[in-house]
DNA sequence: TTGGAATGTCAACAACACTGACGTATACTG
DNA sequence: CAGTATACGTCAGTGTTGTTGACATTCCAA
């Protein structure tokens, strides 16, 4: 608990987090984590015509306003095919607006509109009370922990994209 | 949002892992993280016919030797509908058999062929290779805390069901 | 023994991902 | 300027995975 010297402690033999079994109870808790990750704002949008992929779209808008197609592409990590389906709807539903770049006239930039920004705001009210609750139970330096693992956890290229992110927010 | 910067104001505790921010990378890390989670297992079953459904069928089956359907669907949290077809599949690829019960005729009890033991080993190698990268860089301190955060996030149920597996695998 | 609950199966449909091909507008480069 | 690359949108087709609805079988209790 006290510093990264106590990790050296445990690189001789005793690597008991590290078993199989250990492992394996670490997948079995992110896939059922994930489950209550996702589940309120679920609910919420299986009352109306959106779905997940609504809701990520509309998340990273929201973060990071006037991004680019392109951009939501890589942190998505869909096709345009797929990401435009989802964009279609939410444009004509006037969720969202596309404006053209003005630098560059092939980029489209992205943003929410009021209508947007409430719904935005209601689904992360609702994933945000969850995540509050687990913190708040766990306590800080399991937040630090959770936060350090999930880090490690991501493909290098999502590290950036999180890594990124996380400036622009600060 | 655009509130509690004066945490101070919480009887001296500091709070400050709490802040919106810090649960909106907490949303955002979870988000990532899981894309890489289901990374390596994706890309083994692109080649076959198989997909994330599947996966999560064989791993609770192996899990569990002899699980009812029934005990399934409350694990993965689908529809039997939706399990019937991936169980389907299985059992007709030789993967998975299906035993009716002894006592209660109407039950059938699921287990794993040495085939889809061959491949429970293959998806939960690559599968656990990433975690366990993840688990050696962030060290024992860390995991303990991602697992503490996890298993706050669960809904209740799901609490329940995780504990029972950790107990069963011991 | 009969009706209801539990268990599981089949069929049809919706959401959302994918690939492939193509079109259009704009930007860059030799 | 001509040719190529980039950004975006779209159409068509396919696959996985979720959903509801209908139905057969089996068990249990009134």
């Amino acid at each position: 608990m006290s510093d990264r010297r106590s990790t050296s402690a445990y690189s001789g033999e005793n690597l008991l987090f590290l078993t199989d079994e250990q492992l394996r109870q670490g997948i079995e808790a992110m896939f059922f984590a994930y489950r209550g990750f996702t589940a309120d704002p679920d609910r919420i949008l299986a009352d109306m015509a959106y779905g997940r992929a609504h809701h990520r779209a509309i998340h990273f808008i929201h973060r990071a306003p006037g991004t680019t197609v392109n951009n939501l592409l890589n942190i998505l990590g869909v096709t345009k095919q797929s990401l435009n389906r989802v964009l279609r709807t939410l444009i004509a539903q006037g969720l969202v607006i596309s404006k053209v770049g003005k630098v560059d006239k092939r980029e489209r930039h992205l943003f929410l509109t009021d209508e947007g920004s409430r719904l935005e705001q209601t689904l992360s009210d609702a994933q945000r009370a969850r995540m509050r609750s687990a913190f708040r139970d766990a306590g800080p330096e399991a937040v630090a922990g959770f936060r350090t693992v999930l880090e490690a956890m991501m493909d290098t290229e999502m590290q950036r994209a999180y890594a990124r992110l996380k400036e622009t927010g600060a």
